[in-house]
RNA sequence: GGACGAGUGGGUGAGUGGCUGAAACCACAUCCCUGCUAAGGAUGCGUACGGGCAACUGUACCGAGGGUUCAAAUCCCUCCUCGUCCA
């Protein structure tokens, strides 16, 4: 949630800044006239009862001296009356705020580059290089059904389209990737952690996912739990509501869930395939840091994860998102995509993003610092999703005759 | 599924209608005393929002939401969570 002290006391650049994200100049005025009338109300109601208080205190004083009520009674009655109206003003006023703010998207940091979508984002460097084929490279859908590694028609038996199934080695090689990752987050001192499945509709308002995009959700009948679409969710909140203390921090976390996505607004692409599955594996790290350390933080999960992909030999290149590719919740996002040789072109495979104090403020994580408290800063990204981390080896690592080469560093795993 | 019981500040835990935003203890912080391996003393110590340069002050919050009342942590209702017992 942006910070309304911010818009009110900086309107003009705390407006500008938003603008660059594409939020409408409009909700922005709306939002800042909602939160003068709700001070407004508040002061009003607090007048009132205050009023009411110091009468109580009088009746109660009357009461124990014997003497008569009425009088009073009449005059805390009027005034009640006023207070139930100033009541409903206040909680109308508070309603509006609060639905206005929570759909306002986070603020880009400055040194985010000005963009539209995917196109404008700025490539920051190359990280290995990909190597020359002299057969011409399969689509790793080709491979997989030729090695028997994934079934992609049975998932759909099973469930319905973007579901598969792996076997064999397929499915071997998925559980050597996920523990390889958590073992190699645990090096950089990630703590593992093993999270719920489902959570409930304040943990996923605590994180940004809701109430915007409750569309992408997979929601449980009868119940008010959701799927997650990403292990971010738990991890973020396990802290909600929470102040914790500046020596706990920071917080560093590394957990291993499958991941779960309508992808509502994604008809039409990557249909082949396992690129975009409604189920896939991921292994997240999430960070909960101060303030200061949330760059520094962010950089190190940044090279975390091109680390990994380079001890896995996979070419890769990093991209700053553009403002307009620019998550709901981030004020900075770093992209990982990896080289598929199959497709020929770089695919996201890990994204990486600060969400500074939005998330915190959202899910009201704190730190105390000496006297104050403050809102913590909040950090998330994959550790690499496992489904493409495999379609990367099948592509990457393919010979000509269709095999595919393991990666060294997956061996040890693979018993 | 049924029957009880419980949910209070960082922790333990008092508190059955007004003087309780909440005793006490522990933890924590600052200061003082003492020199003997740790003890003693003083003070402070919840959160959010608003007003004030500030000292300070107003409002709300004792699992959540409603209700009764001039007044609720305290009474009533619903829900959630955790215990114990029964099926």
């Amino acid at each position: 949630m942006i910070d309304l002290k911010l818009l009110q006391n900086d309107f003009e650049q705390t407006s500008k800044k938003l603008m660059r994200k594409g939020v409408d100049s409009v909700l922005l005025e709306n939002l800042k006239n909602n939160n003068d009338a709700l001070k407004i109300a508040k002061a009003n109601f607090e007048t009132l009862q205050a009023a009411q208080n110091s009468m109580s205190k009088e009746f109660g004083q009357l009461m124990r001296e014997k003497k008569d009520v009425t009088e009073l009674k009449q005059k805390v009655d009027e005034n009640k009356s006023k207070i139930n109206e100033a009541l409903e003003m206040q909680r109308v006023a508070q309603e509006a705020l609060e639905s206005l703010a929570m759909a306002v998207p986070n603020i880009p940091d400055d040194d985010v580059p000005e963009g539209k979508d995917e196109h404008d984002n700025v490539e920051i460097k190359k990280v290995l290089t990909p190597k020359e084929f002299s057969f011409t490279p399969k689509e790793h859908w080709e491979l997989a059904e030729k090695n028997g590694w994934i079934d992609f028609e049975r998932g759909v038996k099973l469930a319905t389209s973007r579901f598969s199934v792996s076997f064999g080695m397929g499915a071997k090689l998925e559980r050597a990737l996920i523990n390889f990752m958590l073992s190699f987050n645990s090096t950089r001192g990630f703590e593992e952690v093993s999270v719920p499945a489902l959570v409930n509709r304040a943990a996923l308002e605590g994180t940004g996912q809701l109430p915007k995009f409750e569309d992408d959700l997979y929601k449980v009948e009868g119940q008010e739990l959701f799927l997650i679409p990403t292990a971010e969710v738990p991890l973020t909140n396990l802290y909600q509501d929470e102040i914790l203390s500046v020596q706990e921090l920071p917080k560093k976390m590394t957990a291993y869930t499958s991941c779960f996505r309508k992808e509502a607004g994604a008809a039409g692409r990557d249909t082949r395939g396992m690129i975009r599955q409604h189920q896939f594996h991921k292994v997240e790290l999430v960070a909960i840091t101060t303030p200061q350390e949330s760059d520094f933080m962010f950089e190190t999960m940044v090279t975390c994860a091109s680390d990994l992909l380079s001890a896995l030999e996979l070419p890769h290149r990093l991209v700053t998102l553009c403002t307009g590719d620019l998550g709901f919740g981030a004020a900075k996002t770093v992209d990982i995509e990896v080289w598929l040789p199959g497709q020929n072109t770089y695919r996201e495979i890990s994204s990486i993003s600060n969400t500074r104090e939005f998330q915190a403020r959202r899910a009201k994580i704190r730190f105390k610092d000496e006297k104050k408290n403050s809102f913590v800063h909040t950090l998330n990204g994959s550790s690499l999703a496992v489904g493409r981390t495999l379609v990367a080896i099948m592509e990457n690592f393919q010979n000509e005759d269709g095999s595919i080469t393991i990666p060294k560093v997956l061996e040890p795993y693979l018993h």
